[in-house]
DNA sequence: CCTACCGATCGGTAGG
DNA sequence: CCTACCGATCGGTAGG
């Protein structure tokens, strides 16, 4: 009995958090209201707070397993045995592939990170760094050029994350280009 | 008499759009109360609603002085003699001066779009195609190449407007890193 | 009779 | 797990 239940729970906070991640995506995190994310779960405003203390805590959650699957890329990259221009192609890839796959998910990461308390501010700052340096190093890897101005780099590597990030406002799933397209545009126009 | 009033009356009409600017950019429009900006221009909430009928009005004021900048950047490129390449070189640069010079309203434009009622919504973004479309042109006259392809001339505008419109979440002024340096970098990688 | 402007409060709704 | 509520604050407007 008491399995069964923990299953359930597992499942309904995941529930919760897909479909907060869709309003505030849509609404964003001010204009999704605890009621509407609670009416589009089926259930009350009152169970909600049962799974989660408060409605910080259901962005942070929806921002924090979101982040994880990136560094999870991260990490699938630094295990390979490969060129920095190698890893950095398959880096971009892996991401473009957790941008559309979780776009919703994605879009609130982007928008609504200072809604976040402090606290939790400040773990998904550290995580976001944690991506940057590992794409700058691999970007300053592959060209020297690069490693000689620390500046440039970083705003090289800016450039680059504008170019994935601004994806979620017009990449349409439906078209002829596709996640693996614009990572290796997104991987010409840094490399060439 | 009536003449220093009128004079005052638009003196304070942009002094409130510059405060709210200022608020929307830092807490959202929805997180910036009506309070909250009459506050910042030291009057009451009253006289804010003397000079713009509703809070969106106000938002609608940010955002359309903004885009009319940009659009004069656009109109001013139109008019040179030159080439395609050349063209968008210069209105790379003047974008990043008025995103840099107006850094506030450029990250209302990019956050809090979808907060304007409908008719004034579709006024935006017509603007905004406008601008969209001007760049695309201009990429795929000087690369015979994008032209073929209308989907992978529109990812590659897109691509680039993402490393522009990004640049107001790192940007430093204080830094080496200057307005024409970024317009360069971002010329050269997509022409490259 | 107009405008510019104030302190106080309206009807509704927010998160909790 | 729901209905019924709260203290506070929202955008917007009243009288004068």
């Amino acid at each position: 009995m008491a399995r069964t239940q923990a299953a359930d729970y597992e499942e309904r906070r995941e529930a919760i958090v897909e479909r907060a991640a869709e309003l505030f995506a849509a609404r964003g995190f001010l204009g999704a209201s605890v009621s509407d994310i609670a009416k589009a779960c089926n259930t009350s405003k009152s169970l909600l707070y049962h799974y989660y203390p408060s409605k910080e805590d259901v962005l942070y959650a929806v921002m924090a397993s979101h982040i994880d699957k990136l560094l999870g890329d991260v990490e699938t990259v630094q295990a390979m045995d490969a060129t920095p221009q190698e890893m950095l192609r398959k880096l971009l890839r892996l991401f473009m592939h957790h941008y559309v796959g979780a776009a919703s998910r994605q879009k609130v990461l982007l928008n609504d990170l200072d809604n976040l308390p402090d606290d939790k501010h400040r773990i998904i700052v550290g995580k976001q760094r944690q991506i940057v340096d590992m794409v700058q190093s691999l970007l300053t890897g592959g060209d020297p050029a690069l490693a000689k101005s620390r500046a440039q780099a970083r705003a090289k590597t800016m450039l680059l994350f504008g170019m994935i990030n601004w994806t979620g406002n017009w990449y349409d799933a439906s078209g002829p280009i596709k996640p693996d397209d614009i990572a290796d545009m997104v991987y010409d126009m840094v490399t060439g």
